[in-house]
DNA sequence: CATTGGCACTCAGTGTTAGTGAGTGCCAGT
DNA sequence: ACTGGCACTCACTAACACTGAGTGCCAATG
């Protein structure tokens, strides 16, 4: 019994189930697939994937569909990613391109994903941390309430009503804002934080009071996880593909979408080092969702990942091109995001 | 027979239908509320209101359900709202008190909604037409790139990159922003775009060129319908319940989710005039959506709506507390809005 | 010793059939 | 105008046998 047939067998066995959706039998297998043996073989090699754990048989008189692990293998070792067409390359690109601003570039983003995979899609805003500061302005609404409006290298643009203790005329809100300008602008978040809170301290800024509020809502701001949450989802239609397997799938995935802090879990412990992360099935923390997977990966320039973003679908899914597809995805975006 | 009992007929199978989702049958339609008449004059009754098109029969031995235009009739002329409880309201309350800026509200907005109501809930950004500029900012990105910043009365903040022909310099760029800020402060959209027209022809600015380019710019920021467009969708989730009627409720709305210029259209055409409006199965433009009934008002400081707010669901709804959760948001977020 | 053809066995899925019961429409009686 | 009675309809369910794709095992083969 030859290792490598083994493997092919399995690998067959992955396509035709991700391909038909039905328990795939050895006689079928062996005609799609030109495997050059005869049934009874395939038999011989499935009852040692079967014993071993790759794949599994939904009732005794049925044929096998491949299990977690089984799905695992095919991932790490029998796949090469589909490469994208030109023309989808080309599509990409000019996709993305037309993207006035950041909320437009992840907004694209997530369509474009979501229909080249035929999954939900999921993306995650730049993250705060990574980012330097662009600009900080105070606005005055009212006598004692301002509107600060930050805006980060990235794009991102955050913002937050301050309710002031004192009443604060034109000039000390001028002079103010001058110091937290000279202060922030150009820094990393943590960076901006300290020196914001040391400013915070200085005499000659107006009443120590009302700035030193300011600061340290700004500082709030700045390091606010719910910022660090925010999260796009799109495509979400495609989950009609699976309107079988409703309550295995489709409802569990659709409770999960709504919980935006489950999604980064699922998409966080993924882009460890900007690799393209797999998350098969049980594999995950989540009971629930034991039927879906995750395909996810960080993007941003270089190896710094700035977010994630990835999709998420049932377990049963066209891996290669699934893996390309975000790749590919993550690419163009960490090159779009470069450039602006 | 009489017409008041044929109604309070309908009302029963209504309110009995949505409870059950069965077909209901004379008889336990005589049990369950206390008509106190037989069985055989209610279904003389059930056939009236069949012949006039109210209810219909699944099949021949089964019980009625309502039509569309029987639950029209059940809205316009058998309910009464039913009021938010002091919990309710209290809940409602603090909910929304907590928001941070208008993103805030809209998102809470959302979600309070959908859980109320235990279906998708819709909210709509305020327009952009009916707010007034707060503040615009310039920002150098670079010598011929600038970050415009538009903050707009209702707390919306629209950003947009310019490109532009020639270099700019800070004194310039500072001059420029003056006179934008001074000629569209305190504007209604409308009016500020032609004030900023008037001023691209201004020769006392920086050269004519860029000035220009830049009013266009932001003409076109504030005009641009796709920022009308903005919307948010929650409880995504809630369409779970509906797990049978897979295809003919769950998907299609799935698939409406995702365009949000069909959301708009159906939000949209509801909310003339801040009442509240329900539209109930194929009384919508959109085939697929048949089964679906959208129940949505206007929100806004006034009679003036600044954008709409709803919920989309099954035609087999319970319309009296939907419609008194939905008026009951709206009016707190019109509050909300109104003090911020 | 890996491979193969043959064979008995299993069992999900599909009709078929008959029985049950909630519900109806109609009519004659009050 | 309402009601009780009655015959009728028809979706739904349970029981049953049948079919066929698929399996495991074994003895034969190169």
């Amino acid at each position: 019994m030859s290792e490598d047939r083994k493997l092919a067998v399995l690998r067959a066995i992955v396509e035709d189930y991700v391909a038909t959706e039905e328990p795939v039998g050895s006689k079928a297998l062996v005609e799609r697939h030109g495997l050059g043996v005869s049934p009874a073989t395939v038999r011989n090699d499935m009852a040692a994937l079967e014993d071993e754990g790759y794949i599994a048989q939904p009732h005794t008189s049925a044929g096998r569909i491949p299990t977690d692990k089984g799905y695992r293998l095919f991932v790490d070792r029998l796949t090469t990613l589909k490469p994208m067409s030109g023309g989808e390359k080309r599509a990409i690109a000019t996709f993305l391109e037309g993207a006035l601003d950041l909320d437009d570039v992840v907004h694209r983003s997530v369509r474009l994903l979501a229909s080249l995979t035929r999954q939900v899609a999921v993306v995650q805003y730049p993250t705060l941390s990574r980012s330097t500061v662009r600009h900080i302005d105070l606005i005055a609404l009212s006598e004692t309430r301002l509107l600060l409006v930050l805006i980060l290298s990235t794009g991102r643009v955050e913002q937050r009503v301050i309710e002031l203790d004192a009443a604060l005329d034109d000039e000390q809100l001028s002079t103010l804002r001058n110091g937290v300008l000279g202060a922030a602008v150009g820094q990393r978040i943590e960076d901006a934080a300290v020196a914001l809170t040391a400013l915070g301290e200085d005499r000659r800024l107006p009443d120590p009071l009302p700035t030193s509020s300011v600061v340290t809502a700004i500082c709030e701001a700045m390091s606010d996880h719910r910022s660090d949450e925010r999260i796009v989802v799109g495509g979400t239609a495609n989950l009609a593909r699976f309107g079988d397997h409703f309550d295995s799938a489709v409802r569990p995935l659709l409770e999960a979408l709504e919980e935006h802090v489950v999604l980064l879990h699922l998409l966080g412990e993924a882009h460890t080092g900007g690799a393209l992360t797999v998350r098969i099935g049980h594999e995950g923390p989540y009971q629930e969702l034991a039927a879906t997977s995750v395909v996810a990966t960080g993007y941003g320039p270089g190896d710094e990942a700035l977010g994630t973003l990835g999709i998420v679908g049932p377990t049963r899914m066209d891996y290669p091109s699934t893996m390309a597809a975000v790749r590919a995805v993550a690419r163009y975006v960490s090159r779009i995001l470069d450039e602006a």
